[in-house]
DNA sequence: GAAATAGTGTCTATGAGACACTATGCT
DNA sequence: AGCATAGTGTCTCATAGACACTATTTC
């Protein structure tokens, strides 16, 4: 029992003369980043290019920002997620949620492994000042399109679609989507924004009962706009994490 | 930017002269299931304790079941929790849910370790027969003792409250508590079930019409119970998962 | 004043919660 | 008959959706 190949962590029973379990092969731990935004009027993912060179997998395709955890650098998951956010957006302090984990024998081609995905929401705004960091190999993509054909390195096809998933979920009954603007937002924008990420439209007027009833969301002064009317601009009171809705967006709560 | 240390996984730069990153030091790669029942009209956790051997952490601890992931017998993370929960249990097919992972340098006093947990529903029927394969060093703990008071090894009741969380969180739309029930059950088994996890009543009116206009369970003809009017007794449609509902339980609604 | 956007009022159908009721079997 | 459990009917009130309305600005 408990021993050997297998555990050696959690059994019950003396190990006796064997050699340490975790001692044995390990498998490689990663961490992959789902970051998302909303630019010209569409939900988009970032991606990253492979590099071609020998030895390297998935040579020249579109991929998830991620890699290797260095345990050197990274306290924890988080950090290491924050980390390559940081190193492909220069943005600080986006929305960041885990995920889940895809691990397996056969996903990637060195060998078995596990990687951690989270998934990031950033306002668009903030990547005006990042555009130095942002090699030639990075880009935006439309989230829709690369749903309709996965193409993607590894089982980062399945991973984006894990998250869209999510977004999608819980964008019907969080604030979620208060992330992805640049601070003060109106609330016209905002519904926009839920309106892009969902795929239809919403009520105005339920829409802006919603907001307001939730209290999330606190009066910053009216706001210049292109034209007509001033909208009355909009900070979050805590950027720590979505509020839950009570009830669901849908229209027929239908099951 | 992007090189060394950290990736070369899924950067843009050619890697030139680098070790390849995946020759650095890798985390440790487990998992830990949470496998809950109800029983004696409680929730319930399986528990291990651990080892007293020398070296190994956190001797005489209670843990939750799990281990290193196997690269030999584990095609992928499912399948070692199921493995793990198969070696506890002796139940082959109950409820499996991916819950999330937990990585740091610090978790584990042997190094960075990343484990995946999942969780699990099983019967307490099921477990009659799996007397044998549990070991002296496993019991069942009552959720509620274990929340208030956490003491288990590693940052595992940080992991079972996250599974508690997300189980209470979940049966408040969805049919999972119908899980933990062996088939047939019946709709006041069902309620009772629901009940004993959200720690509160439910209306048996408004109960039934929910669960049988969610239309999950198949009419299985009316089975003996311990006294009075016999009850029509069910089984799911469909057991490989359960069934979303489109409101929420709670009371009121209210925000 | 017209147009465009921001923001509010109001009506109604639905459906969940609450609770009273009926049904069926056991002793 | 009486009790205990299984199962149903019904009333009400909150609210989400729909949509028509008012408000404030620019030209």
């Amino acid at each position: 029992m408990a021993t050997r190949t297998s555990q050696a962590k959690q059994t019950g029973t003396p190990a006796a003369a064997q050699p340490k379990a975790h001692d044995f092969a390990r498998p490689y731990t990663t961490v992959d980043v789902v970051i998302f935004t909303v630019l010209d009027d569409g939900l988009k993912v970032l991606l990253v290019q492979r590099p071609l060179n020998q030895g390297e997998p998935c040579p020249g395709k579109w991929a998830l920002p991620g890699g290797f955890v260095d345990v050197e650098l990274d306290s924890d998951l988080m950090a290491c997620a924050r980390r390559k956010l940081l190193e492909k957006t220069a943005v600080r302090s986006p929305y960041l949620e885990q995920l889940g984990s895809w691990g397996s024998a056969t996903r990637d081609p060195r060998g078995w492994s596990a990687t951690h995905a989270y998934f990031a929401l950033i306002p668009a705004a903030d990547l005006a000042l990042a555009k130095g960091a942002n090699a030639a190999d990075v880009d935006w993509f439309q989230v829709d399109h690369l749903l309709q054909r996965p193409r993607l390195a590894f089982d980062h096809s399945e991973i984006l679609q894990a998250a869209v998933e999510r977004l999608r979920n819980k964008v019907e009954y969080t604030s979620l989507p208060a992330f992805l603007l640049a601070e003060p937002f109106t609330l016209p924008q905002l519904q926009k924004t839920y309106e892009i990420v969902l795929g239809r439209a919403v009520d105005k007027s339920g829409f802006r009962t919603r907001m307001l009833a939730a209290d999330f969301l606190e009066e910053i002064g009216f706001v210049e706009s292109p034209s007509n009317r001033p909208p009355m601009g909009y900070r979050l009171k805590d950027r720590s994490g979505p509020v839950i809705f009570p009830r669901t967006f849908s229209p027929r709560g239908g099951s």
